[in-house]
DNA sequence: TTGTATCCCATAAAAACCCATGTTATCCCA
DNA sequence: TGGGATAACATGGGTTTTTATGGGATACAA
């Protein structure tokens, strides 16, 4: 699961660190899988606001939601375009960096800092600045909804008591 | 389930001990589950004045709630950013301690010490004063509404007591 | 060449790890 | 039931390892 909120630098050459736990949630995804890939997928998101990203399985889990619609279903190109055509493959070098190529961030408007947030399943990149911004609303918005979350902790099944 | 409340001490480091207790149950959660993770995950509470936290359990709860909310729905983005973005995850080192971030500890003002308040299936962290402040409140609070309470004690099942 | 991507090495800061100690709680046994 | 032995716990400090980050060297393509 990926979780936290992580802002580090992009250089000249464009190249960003992976927060270490995000690295290590694809590393642990990674194992009971063929997994040959070592990186992270990236991919605009809907908004275009910001990327969208995570490790092989999420694109995965996308292929499976995909290919439950009609093979001529217009939407289903119309998602395949928009999720497999435009994701990228960004490998880890040797210090668990990325290069995040210069069309995405010029896109984005990423200016020497870039913000990763964990959203569970999958994590988003953002600048600094519009995040930041954007997190103040969230936060807002999900405080005055709190009631919609049900603290549906499960049950234990019978822990076991040693004697 | 999380009970009781323990002040301790937040060292140099920024080093807390989680009461034994609470390390407990949330080794006890993690049996039965894949549990890679060993420790504890928090979060700035909703109302900003606390954290919650809880084991890796009470997150994958929050994440079944919101997976629960329709895709598109914006509270779902909303709770994804202030449940997900805004935690983090807090190892154990060798002697059950944690290492509570600076920036959560200036956020909510820890000067020192800490206390931890368990609360069934999360427990919460908070500044002493404010929290000793708080409890005089609730606990009359909750003398007020204690009608509220149903007299839920189960009938038990006939207990064979020997001897 | 010139720009771009890849690989390797270096480093400061932060995080994780290891060992030690006083104190409290628990156990055991007479 | 008293009290000593034992274990568990909270806490401190030093050391090692990771992490994020920079820069140079190399390979490739436009």
């Amino acid at each position: 699961m990926f979780l936290s909120t992580t802002t580090n630098n992009r250089d000249a050459k464009g190249r960003v660190s992976v927060p270490a736990d995000f690295r290590a949630v694809i590393t642990a995804q990674a194992q009971g899988r063929d997994a040959a890939f070592d990186g992270i997928i990236v991919r605009p998101s809907f908004s275009g606001e910001c990327l969208e990203g995570g490790g092989e399985q999420l694109f995965e889990a996308y292929r499976a939601s995909i290919n439950a619609l009609d093979y001529f279903d217009p939407n289903r190109e119309a998602m395949e375009q928009a999720i497999f055509g435009e994701s990228r493959r960004l490998p880890f070098d040797s210090g668990g960096r990325v290069s995040l190529p210069h069309d995405l961030a010029d896109m984005l408007g990423f200016n020497g800092r870039v913000t990763f947030v964990g959203l569970g399943d999958r994590f988003e990149i953002w600048p600094p600045e519009v995040h930041e911004a954007r997190a103040v609303q969230m936060r807002k918005l999900a405080s005055e909804n709190r009631h919609l979350l049900k603290p549906i902790t499960p049950v234990m099944p019978a822990m076991s008591q040693k004697s």
